[in-house]
Formats: structure tokens, sequence, C-alpha cells
DNA sequence: CTTTCTGTTAGAAA
DNA sequence: ATTTCTAACAGAAA
């Protein structure tokens, strides 16, 4: 799950939680997840304090007081981050644990714990996800791998053409690289070219202009509309408030193969492009 | 039983 | 320089 959207909402209800509460203690249960040395990570974390909480592409990056020291979240396919305050579970990943079920589970590989007796999990059942502490002077020599995001405020059609460009690979795998356009994964890649009629292995550079603008439109709507909705994917997900996040159910092809498309009637295929499960209607995407 | 698939991406190979 | 493939891992589905 934890695209673009995902990540944000995450990033949103952390900040609103775990801001500025002393961590007491630090747990690896699976010291690898943790990119730095287990003992160095440890020393730096407990008895400082999260101030404030940003996102790059579907990178969290979290500040810390003291140290001048960020850390690094990436949850890559399945990471969670859970945030368990009496037995209230808020934020997410993939998917959250059934209600009523508890944390930590076998997945649970690092757990923060604050004063207020609260607890931070970072699960991950495949374990590609990790956690990193740099220092402040190195975030560059992380954001540089990351391009401009759909909702960016010079983003432009222009710019899109730009990346298009005399590129031979598929629309989708140009969609899919975070040193290009950062945030989109494998759902919304779909869901942006069905919105925007075009095939996922059109050659980029075999784009019209408008089929770029169509792209453009798609990307910046689809992003915004998956925030709204908590970027929720494929899960029962309900927050500390009683929300529910349901993107899912405004997927057009993605998971739909064998369903009739929405918009023409055609059976929704599903394909490899890039490597990567690719949903579309033959009909609607040309 | 084995094989294939899965929301990511770094790094190698082509 | 760009594009494609594979590995990292665990578990579900076929």
């Amino acid at each position: 799950m934890p695209e673009l959207p995902e990540v944000e909402t995450i990033k949103n209800d952390l900040k609103s939680n775990v801001i500025r509460k002393k961590i007491v203690s630090v747990d690896l249960g699976k010291p690898r997840i943790v990119k730095n040395r287990g003992s160095e990570f440890k020393k730096q974390l407990v008895g400082n304090e999260f101030i404030d909480i940003s996102r790059i592409g579907k990178l969290l990056i979290i500040s810390l007081k003291r140290g001048g020291l960020l850390l690094l979240v990436h949850l890559k396919m399945t990471g969670q981050l859970i945030y368990c305050h009496q037995g209230k579970y808020v934020a997410g990943g993939h998917s959250l644990p059934k209600l009523g079920s508890s944390l930590p589970n076998k997945y649970s590989h690092v757990i923060f714990k604050f004063t207020d007796n609260s607890k931070l999990f970072f699960n991950d059942l495949r374990q590609f996800g990790y956690l990193q502490l740099i220092k402040r002077g190195d975030l560059k020599k992380v954001t540089n791998n990351y391009g401009i995001e759909p909702l960016q405020f010079n983003f432009k059609p222009e710019r899109l053409a730009e990346i298009f460009k005399k590129r031979t690979a598929p629309v989708k795998s140009l969609l899919l690289n975070q040193k290009l356009i950062a945030g989109i994964g494998n759902i919304y890649a779909d869901e942006v070219l069905f919105a925007a009629g075009v095939l996922p292995d059109r050659q980029a550079k075999s784009l019209s202009n408008k089929e770029v603008k169509k792209i453009f439109v798609a990307s910046q709507k689809i992003i915004a509309l998956a925030i709204k909705h908590r970027g929720t994917t494929f899960n029962d997900y309900v927050d500390a408030d009683g929300n529910v996040g349901s993107f899912v159910k405004f997927l057009k092809v993605y998971g739909r193969q064998g369903k009739t498309c929405f918009r023409c009637g055609a059976t929704v295929k599903k394909t490899k492009v890039a490597g990567r499960g690719t949903h579309f209607c033959p009909e609607c995407q040309k």
C-alpha cells in the first residue's frame, strides 16, 4: 500500500501523536532493519524526541531534537508504522492488525516506547523496509534521488513532456521511476494511465502533447483524491477516531482484471509491464 | 508438493 | 545514459 498518499496519511497521523514525546526505550527485534549499528541507533534515540515529520516521495523524514540527526523510515512494500496509546491504534502501513488484535506481533521489528507508555511499532512482514539515522547535512544526498512530485507547485505538463522526451521506455516505468517523479507506485500508475486513456506500455516519446497533458491532470487528480481518502487500499483500516479510509472503492483498473470496465464495458486486462503487474482497459486506453 | 505472485527499489547487467 | 532484470524476504494463492 504505501505510495505517496498512504505515506502522507501516516506522516500526518504520526505528527499529531508522537511529536515531542520523549523516547524511553528502543527495542530492535531484527537489527538488520536498522541501517545503523544497533548500539549507536539506540544511543542516539533513547532520551531524544521527534520534533517534526516530513516526507519526500514514499520516504518519511523524522527530525530529532538532539544530535543534529534525522530518522529516515521507508516502508517499502509491507512496512507499517503503528502508534498505540491506551489500546488505540493510529496510522498504518499496508494494513493494520485487526482491531482487537494486539501488538507487538511477530513482524514488530523495531519498537519505540515513550514516557507516557505509548508505543510506536515498525512492523514489516517481508523486511524490505528500513530505518536509518543520518546527519542533517546528509539529507541533500538523499533527496537528490527524488524527482518532482505530482502535487508540487512547479509540476507542469511541460515538465512531464521533458521527462518523456526521447525516452523509449514504457510510460508506466517512467511514472514509477522515483528519480523522475516521486511518490507514484504500481496502483496509482495504473489508475493514472487509465484516467488518461493511455496504454501503460506506450513508449514515452510517442505520446502526443494532448496525452501528456491528460497524464499530468490525472496524476494530480488521483493523488489528491487518494490523500483525501487517506490513501487506504487493501485493508480494513479504522483509525482511532473510527474513520474508515477506503480508496479501494475508487480503483478503476487495479485488481479488476477479468471484470467489466466502468467506462466502456470491455474486460479489464492484466499483463506485465516493466516487470510489474499492470492493469488496463484495452478499449479505453490507446 | 512446486511455482508464481505481491503494494518497492538499489544495484547489476544488458 | 537508459532500460531491464534480479535480489532482499515471507507468505498467500494457484
